[in-house]
DNA sequence: TAAAAAAATGTTACCGATAACATCAAAGTA
DNA sequence: TACTTTGATGTTATCGGTAACATTTTTTTA
């Protein structure tokens, strides 16, 4: 590898003036400047990003972690990211954690190794708490995106997903729904959790009774093995007109699931979820959706993020708090129940 | 931030005995070993891949750098890429070109001023070729992904894409199909080259005449400017039975196209496409399509480079072609036509 | 018990860059 | 003309690690 000593060689200058030259500091005259960009060019010299991190202490790398990286709403949140941290000047690098607490643990791992200069991170679970306060220690700035860690304070992005949840329900109730279920992600995941009580919240103004066999918990991503959504929809008695589905993936988990045996959406059981499901919704605008700004989700996130990393040794900001909203699209996977 | 040294004066030994203990080389008694572990764990030492990788010239890092992160075909492509790597003790880091030269170029200098170790690279298109050879001349070896670049001979698995095309108007003519329309991707990118062979010669084999004026050449990604496909499924006289669009970004323009003007797919027009849009294809399996083995391709092409790495000052291999098989999935997007 | 071998640890130089300071020549000023 | 200032460049130390070699301690063997 070419390197600025083959470059003051070949240029008879010193390594510092080849260095001057790269990063446009001190003064040079512009014969030497010439000379020294020619054999640069003729070498094809590539600075090593490296060394460089070493001695300035910091990297302009910024990594985003996320935990699904075949979901839409992260690759579409992944989008906003970039583009803000193009903006100012930072790589970006990315990471998919698939929802598992360990692959986030030698995610982090390598990011303190790398030095990154900050990380923007959907946490998979409240069990990502260790991983954060790693990077707390390590004085790596971070922004939360979509989802809280308690005991954790930070800058966060998240969804108005109480909201949302209400929303879903309201527009059920409102069409004649009485019976309604929640299949959701664990109650690890503060995401869940809000929904659940939007969930509750809105069935108790609209005089439902909450009623526990309505609702599962089960893991947000796909797994192979149904069963436990089969055993529920099996279990429920009396069966529910209509499921709030608590992300997309578990959306389609359920609709898969309820085709599997024949039974159609919305003719035979109406299906709500969060969050659009990418180009298909596009094609076939079929699932009613809670739908989240997925790309400011990444770029607000990224702006505070870089926010926190060039404000440093300032006095610190009190953590910011960001709420998208949550819109309710309706589309055609709700039946209207007759009174 | 702690450094050996820190680890050293705190355990009263040298650096290097420190360096011993974390890559477990050389002879080290287990009472110092004892000792060193336990202050590093006290600090919360975490090495410092860049100094490391500064003197190791090598940094078990590897990049994958895709051209569409929201598409599914290349999502699954990283899961693929990512579960091979780890495998092998690599660490693997995301990039996302937006099917753009420039931004690829970026990336690549990225790359190249990190000292990955290797690259996973679908190509934009054809005018990559500098940045390629930029990587060949650095003597960084990359394993191309799904598009071949004229003139750069590299390791590179690929689908079948020519005979993917070939089942696709088979499939149509089978139906009845006679006037079979394509909109495909940019003549720059070596896989859209290959569907319009195929094209052409499922057409020839089934007798039919290729006319110009059913082929549209537009980017793969998704612009929100769709005019061109308008004025096209306008200018077609007569207007086509079915449409084959080169990739599933495509498939869902012509869609929502053809959607906005009132058209039925597939009651007024079928519609076939490459690649599955995601897990939402499960949900209402539509689109008939060519499914490729995009985790494969990720796998694949990751043991590839893996190997290509590793056997590195070993006599030169020829370069490796994996052509992976197409499938036709058919599903409900395409109307039999009476005779 | 002295010499040789093996084990455990330390010292030095270097990876590729930059900051801080030092030097030297040309230009400006008294 | 001597003296300061400014511009252009070079020298040295350092970032955090590791290889290669050096040294010291312990164990084995003659």
């Amino acid at each position: 590898m070419v390197t600025i000593y083959d470059i003051a060689a070949q240029a008879g200058v010193s390594a510092m003036t080849v260095s001057r030259v790269i990063n446009n500091t001190g003064k040079i005259s512009d014969k030497t400047r010439a000379k020294v960009q020619r054999v640069m060019d003729e070498l094809n010299y590539v600075p090593n990003h490296m060394a460089r991190s070493l001695v300035l202490q910091q990297s302009k790398l910024l990594f985003l972690l996320i935990t699904d990286i075949t979901n839409p709403f992260y690759t579409t949140l992944a989008r906003g990211a970039e583009d803000a941290a193009k903006k100012s000047g930072y790589r970006l690098l990315f990471g998919n954690s698939d929802e598992s607490s360990q692959k986030e643990k030698d995610y982090i791992d390598t990011i303190l190794s790398t030095r990154a200069d900050g990380v923007l991170i959907a946490p998979a679970s409240d069990s990502s708490l260790p991983h954060l306060e790693s990077l707390r220690r390590h004085n790596v700035p971070f922004v939360l995106l979509d989802r809280e860690v308690p005991g954790m304070g930070s800058d966060v992005v998240l969804g108005d997903t109480k909201e949302g949840a209400r929303k879903l329900v309201d527009h059920l109730i409102s069409l004649g729904h009485r019976r309604i279920a929640l299949i959701n992600g664990l109650p690890t995941i503060s995401s869940a959790r809000l929904r659940l009580e939007g969930f509750r919240e809105a069935l108790k103004l609209g005089d439902l009774a909450y009623d526990e066999q309505y609702v599962l918990e089960s893991a947000f991503e796909p797994k192979s093995d149904l069963s436990d959504i089969e055993s529920w929809l099996d279990s429920m008695d009396p069966a529910p007109t209509a499921i709030v589905a608590g992300n997309n993936v578990l959306a389609v988990e359920v609709i898969r699931t309820l085709h599997a045996r024949g039974l159609r959406v919305p003719d035979d059981l109406s299906v709500v979820g969060f969050d659009d499901l990418g180009p298909y919704s596009e094609i076939d605008p079929f699932l009613t959706v809670i739908a989240q700004q997925a790309y400011q989700f990444g770029y607000l996130g990224m702006q505070m993020l870089i926010e926190r990393i060039e404000e440093r040794g300032a006095a610190a900001q009190p953590w910011r708090r960001v709420v998208l909203p949550a819109e309710l699209v309706v589309r055609r996977s709700v039946a209207k129940l007759p009174e």
